[in-house]
DNA sequence: GTAGTTGCAAACGCTTTGCGGCATA
DNA sequence: TATGCCGCAAAGCGTTTGCAACTAC
């Protein structure tokens, strides 16, 4: 599918492609959206319920494999045992997790890192499709307490 | 505990400080000194059956939870939903998993990542206290099939 | 009406916990 | 013999699947 930055146009590639604009999946895609980070189905109830929806787990798992199928959302790894997604359309970049706090920001690196997967390459002889990184601390507000 | 280099010491670390040293928990700590690579329980059961052990795995659960409590062992995180541990005793590292064979390679980078980390300290304001990098692509052999 | 979507129940897979019996020291 | 360790059974927990009912179009 091909991105559309609004979301009128993801919801009409989708309707063009044969499939329902659910109130759910249209709240979803709102959220993802709007919010621009990390979420968990977990997450996501307390967020859709503020706008009438109650949706049921099942339900919200299909979505989001649905979502992430059309590549709208992706996968984020945070390590702790909870699939998370976030809206893919952005640069590439990482996330910074405040352990106390639980926050997580957005981190982008100054040098690309074509730096580091240049290294890899040549060092293991080593194809690299993707990478994973991912920062664990404390946010500037956890920090001074 | 203080880390010993060789298995005698670690064991004896261990024993000093009141536990057993069952042919078990001797037979995870040899794998892992001599293997230094990432192992989940499940990878574990074929090493621990050709050294004649097989252990019911609650038991090699459990023993994984004791080594890393100890601090033998740590978690490493490759997103698959596998917890897997490795040797504690090296430098910091990151992993390159093939996503073909699943073969795991160590990637040291040149630079130091104190680069990274100190990028992300001024830009955001966050102070961090470990960071998780894993790249995922085609090993050497699996590129060229 | 038709096909996509939903909810319920149940299953799944890895991991954890309770507990009585076993074995290391 | 005393404490740590073990295996068995069962539970936990996030996630997935089967299936019938529902609904967007």
């Amino acid at each position: 599918m091909v991105l559309g930055s609004d979301q009128a146009e993801l919801e009409a590639d989708l309707f063009y492609s044969g499939h329902r604009l659910t109130k759910l999946r249209k709240a979803l895609i709102n959220i993802f959206m709007l919010r621009r980070q990390p979420l968990s189905a977990l997450d996501l109830g307390p967020l859709l319920k503020t706008r009438g929806l109650t949706p049921h787990k099942v339900t919200l798992y299909r979505e989001l494999d649905f979502l992430e199928d059309k590549q709208i959302i992706q996968k984020v790894d945070l390590a702790d045992g909870w699939q998370r997604f976030e809206f893919i359309d952005r640069p590439h970049h990482h996330h910074a997790v405040c352990v106390k706090c639980k926050k997580i920001e957005d981190v982008e690196l100054e040098h690309d890192n074509a730096d580091l997967e240049k290294l890899i390459k040549t060092k293991n002889n080593f194809q690299i499709l993707r990478h994973t990184l991912e920062f664990f601390g404390l946010c500037g507000e956890c920090k001074n307490v």
